[in-house]
DNA sequence: GGGCCTTGACTAAGCGCTTGCTTACCTCCG
DNA sequence: CGGAGGTAAGCAAGCGCTTAGTCAAGGCCC
C-alpha cells in the first residue's frame, strides 16, 4: 500500500473533474498552505472555471476535510495492517515504520496537508481526524508496551516512545522532496533499523 | 540557554511597543499560521491600532524575517554551543539533541513559526534561514560523522541520521504543549538518549 | 522662561484589490 | 426535455497598506 502511486488515493473518485479538484487542491495546499491558496487557484489545476469548485464541492473547507478524512484513514489502514502482519513486537515496530515512513514520502503532498493543516480544518472534521490520529499512536503505542512486557525491547515510557517514533515518519512530509536522493523503500528500511535502536531491540538489517 | 522564557529572544528589542507587536505576531503565526494571521490580529495583540504595524516595520512579510531569522540564530547559537561544550562525539550528540529538543519545547511557539512558515518567507529572507539550517545539520552531521570515525558510534550514512535525529527535535514544535506533562527539560534527556541509541552509543543515562 | 519647531509614536479613515462564494444562464447528452 | 456539468459576471467582506493628521516630549534661540 504505501508503494502506490501519490493520486491512486482518489482513484474511486467521479466525475474526473470533481477527482482532478482534489488533485490540484492537494498539490496547492502542499505547495502553498491552505489560507494561502484561493479557490481560483484550484480550479485553474483542475483546468476549469473558478465556479466550477463549487459545482462538485460545497466550500473550499469541504475539500481540505475530505483530503483529511482520506489521508489519514489512509494511514491508520496502513498503520494496522502492518501490525497484523508482524509476529513478534520488534517484527511490528519495524513493519510499521518501514510503511509509515514509506507513505509519508512517496505521498509527502498528502501527508503535508494531513500533518500540518489540522488547525485549518472546520471543527467536527478536525475532531474526526484527531480521533484517527489517536488510533495511530495508540497501535503504536500498544506495539511498544508489548515488546517491553515481552522483554525484547526496553523503553522507560511507551507513550512518549511511540510519539518519538511517529514524529520521525511524520517530519519526512515536511523535508522529503522526490528529486533527492531517497526512494521511498529505502527510507522505510532505513528509519525501522532506527526505531528499532530507540526501543533497546537487536539489529537484523544491521544500520552498520 | 534553551531554558529562558518564551519570551526571552525579545528582550532587547526596543521600544516596547515594537516588542509587542513581535511577540503578537509570533503568538498569531504559531496559532493560525501567517496567512491566515491579519495585520489587524497582530495590532491587537500589542494593544495598537492597525497603522501602529506599519509605524515599527515595513510590511508583515518583514515581521515574519525578522521572527526567523532571530529564531534561527538563536538555535543555531544553542547547537554550536553544545557541541562546544562536549569533550566526545557521544556526549556532543546528547547534548546537541537534549539542547535543542528543549529549545523546540520551551519557545514551541517561535520554532513552530521558524519550522513551519519558511515557505511563506520573501525569497532574502528565506535564503538567509536555509543557510542557518544548513550549519545546524552539518553540525549534527560532522558530530555523528566523528563518532562513526572514531568507533565509538555505528551509523550507515551519517547525513541521513543526522537529519532522523533533528526531525525528533522539529517535530516536538508540532505537538508540544505546555499544559501537557513534558517539561522540555525531561524532554531533552529523553530524546539524547533515544538519540544515542539510534547512533548504537552505549547508554548512559539508561532509557531502561 | 516663553515661544517655536522638530521628532517619534500613534490613529481614523479609507483605497484598491483579492477573497470565497452566488446567481443567472448556457450546453449537451440520455 | 430534464438534469448534470459548466461558465461569465459579480457581490459583500476582508485584506495589506497608505494618507493625513494628532499629540506629547524634547531641543533651541533670544
Amino acid at each position: 500500500m504505501p508503494h502506490t502511486s501519490p493520486d491512486a488515493l482518489w482513484a474511486a473518485v467521479e466525475p474526473e473533474a470533481s477527482r482532478r479538484m482534489l488533485v490540484g487542491a492537494v498539490d496547492a495546499f502542499a505547495e502553498r498552505g491552505y489560507h494561502a491558496t484561493t479557490t481560483r487557484d484550484i480550479a485553474a489545476r483542475a483546468g476549469l472555471s473558478p465556479a466550477a469548485l463549487y459545482v462538485h464541492y460545497p466550500s473550499k473547507a469541504a475539500l481540505l476535510a475530505q483530503i483529511s478524512s482520506t489521508g489519514h484513514e489512509a494511514a491508520l489502514a496502513l498503520v494496522e495492517a502492518a501490525v497484523a502482519r508482524g509476529t513478534d513486537p520488534v517484527e511490528r515496530l519495524r513493519l510499521v515504520v518501514a510503511d509509515f515512513v514509506a507513505w509519508h514520502a512517496t505521498h509527502h503532498r498528502i501527508a503535508r496537508v494531513v500533518q500540518y493543516e489540522l488547525g485549518a480544518l472546520p471543527d467536527d472534521a478536525r475532531a474526526h481526524s484527531v480521533a484517527l490520529r489517536r488510533r495511530i499512536e495508540g497501535a503504536v503505542e500498544a506495539t511498544v508496551a508489548d515488546g517491553v512486557r515481552a522483554e525484547v525491547m526496553t523503553a522507560p515510557d511507551p507513550r512518549r516512545v511511540a510519539r518519538a517514533v511517529l514524529s520521525l515518519g511524520i517530519d519526512v512530509a515536511r523535508w522529503y522532496d522526490p528529486a533527492g536522493r531517497d526512494s521511498p523503500a529505502a527510507l522505510g528500511a532505513l528509519y525501522a533499523d532506527l526505531a528499532a535502536r530507540m526501543v533497546g531491540a537487536a539489529p537484523e538489517g544491521g544500520t552498520q
